[in-house]
DNA sequence: AGCGGGAAAGACCGGTCTGTCTCCCCCTGC
DNA sequence: GCAGGGGGAGACAGACCGGTCTTTCCCGCT
């Protein structure tokens, strides 16, 4: 119960600009974080296994990260840049040849991840009923799921379309079903997601 | 762990020596288990809490319930009796005149709901996520929500849509979507979801 | 060569979890 | 009156939780 030397932590607060060999284990602790946690979800993996599996000591952990909840904050923005981003928008964005094709295709790519063996879920979602809204990291989930609203917007705007606010609400109620669909069996979830995403884009068109 | 499923949940005839009392006991921990287990799902909620909120001893509690488990078992049941079937679906059924009309209502229902104060979320999505869908809480949230596709498919086929089946599970992906959006905290996800499913039922119009 | 610091290992802390068991009271049926 | 059983209260077990801290070792720097 010291009170005093509380080791400042000012070289390496973010992730970037990894100074030498402490990165190693901050890495090697996300690695091992964004498997578990993306698979089982946050509540059902402890400090103890994931330290374990990364071959790392407590303490090293507890210098690195000063709860459990600042690791998860940090998985959760791994998962947006790995997931949101380069898995989803912008293998989207590729599949597509016009702003609408490349909308469509987010549920093409939906689909297909509903079919890997690996399959796991969304991890917002999951963090965000697991805390609730009220929690730090439902907070953090509902901002990285208005993040991602935000790039569906962004698509409709590019497309022309109207009230592109109100069509990334409505595109994200179907992309949101159709994960948790998925999630209890129907594989089939991307395709008809994609059907009523289809119908949604004629009734935006102006 | 028995997988036997027996819930002695108001079963008057069985019972032997003081069918009051230990009702009673029965009835008071369904009840608050009812209130803990909506507002902040499964795993959040201890027994200990449980035996406590209900001033019910811990033998007596487990002499009712042989697990935990066993008491979310008999939960869900009570909730998809109170809440599918009693809140949504019956609901639906009146307010609307024709088989249309009683589809849309359910999107009616649920934007009301998503309005009230005590708005706590979907309980199954909510355990099929906290547990995982092999775990058997996880297979009986599963569950319960086909059956509640059921519902759906029922209403479908007295509305004369094509291919009600399918029909039931496009319609679900707009239920579950609007509720994690709801959760999310946009209140106008019943009435999005309910313009996607006018749209949908044209679609499946002969 | 000597020093300092990072990291590993793990004991330890208070608390929580599910589930078992004991003790005693009180109510009911005979 | 009296036996018996249900139920309340709660100690207890054993595991696990997040988090702290000590000890030891190793590696690089001067």
């Amino acid at each position: 119960m010291s009170t005093e030397a509380k080791v400042p932590i000012s070289d390496a607060p973010s992730q970037v600009a990894s100074p030498e060999g402490s990165a190693k284990s901050v890495e090697r602790i996300l690695l091992v974080a964004y498997e578990l946690f993306s698979r089982r979800g946050i509540r059902d993996v402890g400090v103890n296994e994931l330290i374990e599996r990364s071959g790392v000591a407590k303490a090293t952990f507890y210098r690195h990260f000063p709860s459990k909840d600042s690791l998860v904050l940090a998985f959760l923005e791994q998962r947006d840049k790995l997931w949101t981003v380069e898995a989803i928008v912008s293998q989207a964005r590729r599949q597509g040849q016009t702003p609408v094709e490349r909308l469509l295709a987010i549920f093409d790519v939906l689909g297909e991840w509903f079919r890997r063996d690996d399959f796991e879920g969304s991890t917002f979602i999951q963090v965000l009923l697991e805390m609730g809204p009220s929690h730090p990291l439902g907070q953090a989930s509902i901002n990285y799921l208005a993040k991602l609203r935000g790039h569906v917007q962004a698509l409709a705007e590019e497309a022309g379309l109207v009230d592109p606010a109100g069509f990334a609400r409505s595109w994200q109620i179907l992309m949101k079903g159709s994960i948790i669909s998925a999630t209890g069996g129907d594989l089939d979830a991307g395709k008809r997601a994609r059907q009523m995403a289809g119908w949604l884009i004629e009734h935006h068109k102006a």
